[in-house]
DNA sequence: CTGTTAGCGCTTTCAA
DNA sequence: TTGAAAGCGCTAACAG
């Protein structure tokens, strides 16, 4: 691809050292000569020499690359993790590789065997398979003999029996500070909207939502919290079967099992000319700093993720010591704005 | 970073045959005796060997990866380019290498150099330092020595005296059927808001703005064409100095130089309890299928810029016989959807 | 069709 | 502090 490659060699014939000298001086870190190093030093740049990394790959069996395969990066739930992972890595000096699998099980498993032929020294996974309530057990074994070859770490998700770092928003505990910020503002009918039962994000936040209901002596009521999946028209639906279930009796603000669900239902209520509700959403994502209004909602930690699964994958030593718990539970927070400030209107 | 990692040695040995074979196996293209290949095979599948590819792309010279600078992959206008780009490169053999530069000279030239340290075959540009009005001297440079060194492919921007490959929506083409689809619908007076002048791609949206209402024999009207900027911010700031300046003669339909600035726009009209415009955008990011109402906007043809960019990259003996015309425009198309939809209420 | 062998460019003992 | 030399795992003549 290079015209013709100038490697340590031609270094090293013009400075009248060795290779070996050349190598350390690039190393940095071995005792060589101040006046030798210069003089390479000198040379290097002369040429503007740039080594080899697949060479260096080649002979530290170290690759400084790092996988990391997510559904889609155009949503920003991921794009942003990704991101923050990225930024992250490149300070340690590391290269992520990202590998969006479009949601397709044969596509992960083609991008699981490039990234190890491509010895990448561990993969990091989001969505996808780990978030399956019922895990394809081909899928699974196939997890488990690249875990033989590299660590695996998965954000947002875990399949049981599989001994991997996984590192997840608490998010149980961000349908609690939904709440709590709710009842703040002096709301006590509370719906919850979105979700499949049986998929473990909705049956966390499901769980929260009623045990949250509870500290606060509320009133649980079934019909107000109505599953329906997991995007924008499934948030008008949701919205619909809400209002006709309960007629008069509608709650006054309305969680989203996420962003988008929330959106839809918005969306609907503008289209039915009504508004009744203070809307929060869960994973602040673009959408919901730019949607209309303003969407109050639930942040992941996203740089905190993103970091935090980096530094797991690459210092095994230093966190096998924090004991054996492999689950790290990371905490979001309310981002505020202005979807549910009207609340005491509706009082 | 694996145990004791098996090679094509083990194999061959196993298989009673050379490494040679073995490798040959692996290629697929080269004649081996049916019955050999058939033992190497099941040897292979045995272990669940894994070639090594880094060895491969030392040995090869070729490293089938290809770099994508890009400013922050949490833009959807430059995540759609990338993951259409990720996807058709797959089928070719090759990995993409996304950087984000988050429109940081420093880490763009930080990813430059790591890029050809690890001897990608060629970088795709999308931002950044090739869509500066005046570009900065040392950039251009540093750039120009990559250049020395594999091809460089920029997306939608382009550095005067820099001799590569670039591919770009034909933005001025896309003003043009905005404006053909305004009149279609009954418009007559049209603005166009954002953007700043001197940056190429405004410079080109106002030029075409102007021709394509100059065609149809429509008032061009200084003050119904607002600079400001390319965010949300500056769309809301752009429709109130509209309106101020324009009072009782408003046009009826409004071009955003992107989405951001016309969700700006309709925010703000939405606040001020008006809604007395058409709008159209451009880009067709995410926010603007889900923004509220939903936004006619131009698209770039995504798919293509991804794709092509690819293919420039990876056939140049192809690309060279098709002339010397390295600057390919690429057609947008109106995705229409509920933002203008209104239009003839305002006859 | 298959084996031998010499690299690819860099790192890393081991000696000096 | 430095150099010689043996790899890292795979490919590609070349010879057979």
């Amino acid at each position: 691809m290079e015209h013709k490659s100038i490697t340590i060699y031609d270094i090293a014939k013009e400075a009248q050292v060795s290779s070996a000298t050349v190598s350390r001086v690039i190393a940095g870190n071995y005792p060589v000569k101040e006046e030798t190093r210069k003089k390479v030093i000198d040379i290097i740049h002369k040429y503007d020499f740039q080594p080899n990394a697949v060479a260096r790959s080649l002979s530290k069996k170290e690759t400084k690359m790092i996988g990391f395969i997510l559904p889609d990066i155009t949503n920003s739930f991921f794009s942003q993790v990704f991101i923050e992972a990225e930024k992250y890595a490149l300070t340690k000096g590391y290269t992520l590789l990202l590998c969006n699998s479009m949601n397709n099980s044969e596509m992960e498993s083609k991008y699981l065997k490039i990234l190890a032929e491509r010895q990448v020294e561990g993969i990091i996974l989001m969505g996808g398979r780990i978030n399956k309530a019922l895990p394809d057990v081909m899928e699974v074994n196939e997890l488990s003999q690249v875990m033989d070859k590299m660590p695996v770490l998965m954000i947002n998700g875990k399949i049981d029996g599989l001994d991997c770092y996984s590192i997840r928003t608490d998010e149980a505990h961000g349908i609690e500070i939904i709440i709590d910020h709710l009842v703040s503002q002096g709301h006590e009918k509370i719906g919850l909207i979105g979700g499949i039962e049986g998929i473990t994000t909705t049956d966390i936040k499901v769980e929260a939502y009623r045990n949250a209901l509870t500290k606060y002596g509320l009133p649980i009521r079934d019909s107000w919290q109505i599953y329906s999946g997991f995007d924008i028209e499934r948030g008008e639906e949701a919205i619909n079967n809400l209002i006709e279930v309960n007629k008069e009796d509608l709650p006054t603000a309305l969680i989203g099992i996420n962003d988008l669900v929330i959106i839809g239902a918005l969306k609907e209520c503008r289209r039915k000319k009504i508004n009744p509700f203070a809307f929060v959403g869960f994973d602040n994502t673009d959408l919901a700093k730019n949607s209309n209004p303003e969407l109050t909602t639930v942040s992941h930690p996203y740089k905190e993720l993103g970091e935090n699964a980096i530094d797991l994958l690459i210092q095994p030593q230093l966190n096998q010591k924090k004991s054996e718990n492999k689950d790290i539970l990371m905490e979001p927070y309310l981002e505020v704005r202005e979807s549910c400030r009207k609340i005491f209107i509706e009082k």
